[in-house]
RNA sequence: GUGCCUGUAGCUCAACUGGAUAGAGCUUCUGACUUCGGAUCAGAAGGUUGGGGGUUCGAAUCCCUCCAGGCACGCCA
């Protein structure tokens, strides 16, 4: 199907080559209401390429476009932007189009890519705090997404079960650890032995020391010392979990870092033999001397004492992805501090003559009410289940307050949904890259800009509903209608408020704004439009009385109501909210 | 020191990547309920887009330069 956006695109470029003219600037939706609903700037473009004044550039656009099918008569405007507004009726028949189509319109991509998401990524022996909330929720988002697009997506969970910190974690094992709460609270009271050992050996060099023995003697693959680790990723993994059903979140793998042991040496050994790695002070290193920026920043594979650290592994995680699993994108969900590893890595891919596209899709920290960097070593971190669980809980109160009839199950379940769905939704409604504050009250407040706000319009959606069917009255679920005599004909919407034309016209950019996110990784787009459609909804619900109207309207309106409906629906499952059917 | 990111209303954030008079939410103020769920709607107030230059028909967006904050820069991940 068709957007207004692309066929007003088409029609644009073949009224230029017909005026005799290239192909320039774009059509994309009025950055204002009184401008109409679609823009192009194409001859303001022309005008400063061509030295001619756009005005009349225009009118010679104008001369040679048809868009009466779906616009009234395209205006110039301001120094010679050309505007068109949609006809209710194209609105009506778009709308429509829509209710009878499954995916509301969004056209699968037309070069679907196998691509491999990393994303969340916690780390073995450190509890999940509100650190990885982004990286865990933006993924996750990124992977429905890109899927629903028709792209095949393996969600990959690169776990951080590997490294010098379990070097700690075995010497505080043997040294410091308390049987009784590892019984209690395993992971809590591996955090503990980790956090204590982490103080001792700053300060304590012979600790230190001993703690890189641990080390080498797991990596050397000592029995006690794997089994002791063992026992740390399966208690660490529980944790995880926990939280990934709070979250309704699953991968397809979950191939952490210890995953790539084996191949670390092979990878060394590569990289010397063709020369891209070499042996600097005792290690092995990848230098980057013909790119400026990382000319001083060389990549270390191997250290001195012949350990292999993460980019070792990241390079063998490369390998795997392409080689092994075939993807041809793979995108890494990681946080900015990062990106000057990221870039190495992706060099040095593209050194081994790897084609594929690397993405490092970046986004910015997690700070504390004081603005600050919210600290990952033994500092105050909340951990994400307590935070999730707080989230519920605040949520429940909500609900005692506002709907205290539900049963005890519902509770539980609408809690659920809207505690979880209000701190994805506050991660997810606003650029990437920007900071985020963590504040519990902005975080669960149920107001404004929420996902409980856009929850509620489809509540409300839900509630029309049910009370239409104490009527014998079908609503219409499609874009056609059981006539009495069981004819099924094309429903026709009869749009006359401008509410509900609105409405509609909104429901229609669903197919636009979807693939957009992608463009630039921000699910925030769509999160903005479906809050536009929730406030949109609202107007008309103010307007545009539904069950009590006469027909046609009444099922005009019903269908608007069901659209809208799926819409959020669909919208907020794209970014992994659930929606209630009450609340 | 070098590089990257950020700076927009009192607060939290947008702005479809160069478009028209920079928009929302929260807060404040004024209105609208014998309601299809008021967790709502209508309206008002709130701005030298950190400062200063430049590029052009047009800049929050691109370039230069300062200021402030953050992050990263050979054996942590």
């Amino acid at each position: 199907m068709e957007t207004f956006q692309s066929l007003l695109a088409k029609k644009l470029s073949n009224a230029l080559a017909a005026a005799g003219l290239p192909d320039a600037g774009e059509l994309t939706p009025a950055t204002d209401p009184r401008f109409g609903d679609y823009q192009t700037n194409a001859a303001l473009v022309l005008g400063k390429q061509r030295g001619e004044n756009p005005r009349e550039i225009a009118e010679k656009i104008v001369g040679n476009l048809d868009v009466s099918d779906v616009c009234e008569a395209p205006v110039i405007a301001g120094p010679g932007f050309i505007n068109f507004t949609l006809t209710p009726s194209a609105v009506a028949e778009k709308t429509a189009d829509i209710l009878g189509d499954e995916r509301l319109g969004v056209a699968e991509t037309e070069s679907p890519r196998r691509i491999v998401i990393d994303f969340g990524s916690p780390n073995v022996a450190k509890p999940m705090h509100v650190g990885h909330i982004r990286s865990t929720v933006l993924g996750d988002a990124l992977a429905r997404i890109a899927t629903f697009l028709g792209h095949e997506v393996i969600r990959d969970n690169h776990i951080g079960d590997w490294g010098t910190q379990f070097g700690m974690v075995i010497y505080g094992w043997k040294n410091l650890l308390d049987q009784r709460a590892l019984q209690q609270n395993p992971l809590a009271e591996i955090v503990r032995i980790y956090k204590e050992t982490n103080a001792l050996a700053t300060s304590d060099p012979q600790v230190r020391e001993a703690c890189r023995q641990e080390l080498v003697k797991l990596q050397a693959g000592d029995k006690e010392n794997i089994d002791i680790w063992n026992e740390c990723v399966a208690f660490s993994m529980q944790d995880f979990e926990h939280v990934y059903e709070l979250l309704d979140i699953h991968y397809d793998i979950q191939c952490g870092e210890s995953f790539y042991n084996d191949q670390l040496p092979g990878v060394v050994e590569r990289l010397l033999k063709s020369g891209i790695a070499e042996i600097s002070e005792g290690a092995v290193v990848v230098f980057f001397r013909d790119i400026p920026e990382l000319a001083d920043k060389p990549c270390i594979i191997r250290k001195r004492d012949g350990g292999f650290n993460y980019a070792t592994s990241d390079i063998a995680t490369v390998d795997y992805r392409l080689d092994d699993l075939k993807a041809e994108s793979v995108w890494y969900v990681v946080g900015a501090p990062q990106i000057l590893h990221f870039k190495e890595i992706f060099e040095i891919a593209r050194r081994q003559g790897y084609q594929a596209d690397l993405r490092h899709i970046t986004f910015g920290s997690i700070l504390g009410e004081d603005r600050k960097l919210m600290k990952t070593r033994s500092g105050e971190n909340v951990p994400l289940r307590e935070l999730l669980e707080e989230a519920c809980r605040r949520a429940r109160k909500i609900i005692e307050e506002k709907n205290p009839d539900l049963s005890e199950a519902e509770k539980i379940d609408v809690a659920q949904k809207i505690g979880i769905g209000a701190v994805k939704y506050a991660d997810l409604s606003q650029y990437r890259m920007t900071d985020y504050v963590f504040l519990w009250d902005k975080m669960l407040s149920l107001q404004g800009n929420t996902a409980p706000y856009l929850q509620n319009a489809y509540v409300r959606i839900r509630s029309i509903f049910r009370k239409a069917g104490e009527s014998p009255v079908t609503t219409p679920l499609s874009g056609v209608r059981e006539e009495t005599s069981g004819r099924r004909v094309a429903l026709t919407l009869a749009l006359t408020n401008p509410a509900e034309i609105n409405l509609a016209k909104r429901l229609s950019q669903f197919a636009e704004i979807v693939p957009q996110v992608l463009n630039d990784f921000r699910p925030n787009i769509l999160a903005n439009y479906l809050f536009e459609v929730a406030n949109a909804f609202h107007t008309f619900y103010e307007a545009c009385p539904v069950l009590k109207s006469e027909e046609p309207g009444r099922s005009s309106r019903l269908a608007l109501c069901d659209l809208t409906g799926r819409v959020l629906h669909r919208g907020l499952d794209l970014l992994g909210i659930k929606v209630p059917e009450k609340m």
